[in-house]
DNA sequence: CAATGTTTACCAATTA
DNA sequence: TAATTGGTAAACATTG
């Protein structure tokens, strides 16, 4: 990914797509995601030929936000209130490019393609290209950082993220060992810069010791959390947006979650996409099939009551998740 | 109300 | 030549 500076092209239209231009933008921030304003002005500022027309070629810029798998919307934490939400790039984006250009990608990045048994579902339900295609050279700082998220996430040439730990579903609880973007660790960690754990609206403090980070757990509808009241639900299915367990659906939306694990104000944020993602191109149900990106936590279970919404045709799953959700940190 | 976000449609250029 | 990708316009919804 180029770090052109300030003016390099003059009022010249700069050889980039405005993917590229966003990518560059966000690329450039410390924590890997701004805001529509700041993408704006990071473009303005770098490239003086788009400090004209302004109307036409954000309200494309936007377009490509909301359109392209490529960027993951983040909402804002309650703490850093303002308009709109942070964007950052999709995990699996990085490979983009091809041989320097960056007018053209190689192949539209499609976070869930419809239909493509090719494709690979990392453990944390990222699609991930086949590797045939991964070994053409590309371009600096996004190669860099997508080496580093697929060494870790791709499965089968790669070190596979670890399930989530889950005691009661049958998936056996693992240390949390990978450096994955969106792993507890790797937001927590020092050296990481990180992006914040986000609560979930409306949601009462957690207690201390106990991170509550959303996980549902059901084959239905929603779920509830006895004490936390954690789980979120898609918004047109009904659906839990993060799931650990043997489910039948995963929903559309992912939304961000969880609780601040520190009370700072500087609390560092999860990039966790919101974007949809096509239920009919879902796996059948697996554990290590999640849509969207599973944060390794660790999970206790304990049989209970888990109800779907009311109304609903789906039968109740006799679950209920303990009220303590811990963050495996190392 | 303005900024932000989503979606659809159309077209041109490029690629397979 | 069909499919894909990128750019643009526009309508509309949402949000602070």
């Amino acid at each position: 990914m180029p770090r052109p500076g300030k003016d390099s092209y003059g009022n010249e239209k700069p050889p980039y797509s405005y993917i590229s231009l966003t990518a560059m933008a966000i690329q450039s921030s410390g924590e890997k995601m701004l805001p529509l304003s700041d993408i704006y002005k990071f473009i303005m500022d770098r490239f003086p030929f788009y400090r004209q027309n302004t109307q036409r070629w954000q309200n494309s810029l936007r377009h490509n936000l909301s359109f392209n798998d490529c960027f993951i919307k983040i909402p804002r934490r309650p703490d850093q209130p303002g308009k709109g939400s942070f964007w950052a790039l999709h995990p699996m984006c990085g490979d983009m490019f091809e041989n320097g250009s960056f007018l053209r990608r190689r192949k539209r990045f499609k976070s869930m393609p419809r239909q493509q048994k090719s494709h690979v579902v990392a453990a944390d339900g990222i699609q991930v290209k086949p590797m045939s295609h991964m070994d053409a050279p590309p371009s600096a700082l996004l190669h860099e950082q997508a080496k580093m998220r697929l060494s870790q996430m791709a499965p089968g040439t790669h070190a596979p993220l670890p399930p989530p730990h889950c005691g009661l579903l049958g998936v056996p609880a693992q240390p949390v060992t990978t450096k994955h973007p969106f792993n507890i660790e790797n937001i927590i960690a020092p050296e990481c810069k990180p992006a914040s754990i986000l609560p979930h609206p409306g949601l009462a403090p957690t207690l201390p010791g106990h991170c509550g980070y959303t996980v549902c757990v059901t084959s239905t509808g929603a779920c509830t959390w006895p004490v936390h009241g954690l789980c979120s639900t898609d918004s047109i299915t009904g659906l839990p947006s993060m799931v650990l367990g043997p489910v039948a659906h995963v929903s559309r939306d992912f939304i961000s979650q969880g609780v601040p694990l520190k009370t700072s104000g500087n609390a560092p944020a999860i990039p966790v996409p919101i974007k949809p993602s096509p239920l009919s191109a879902l796996p059948p149900p697996a554990v290590s099939q999640a849509s969207g990106p599973v944060v390794p936590v660790a999970v206790s279970l304990a049989p209970g009551s888990l109800t779907p919404p009311s109304g609903s045709s789906s039968p109740a799953v006799p679950i209920t998740v303990a009220p303590t959700l811990a963050i495996a940190t190392r």
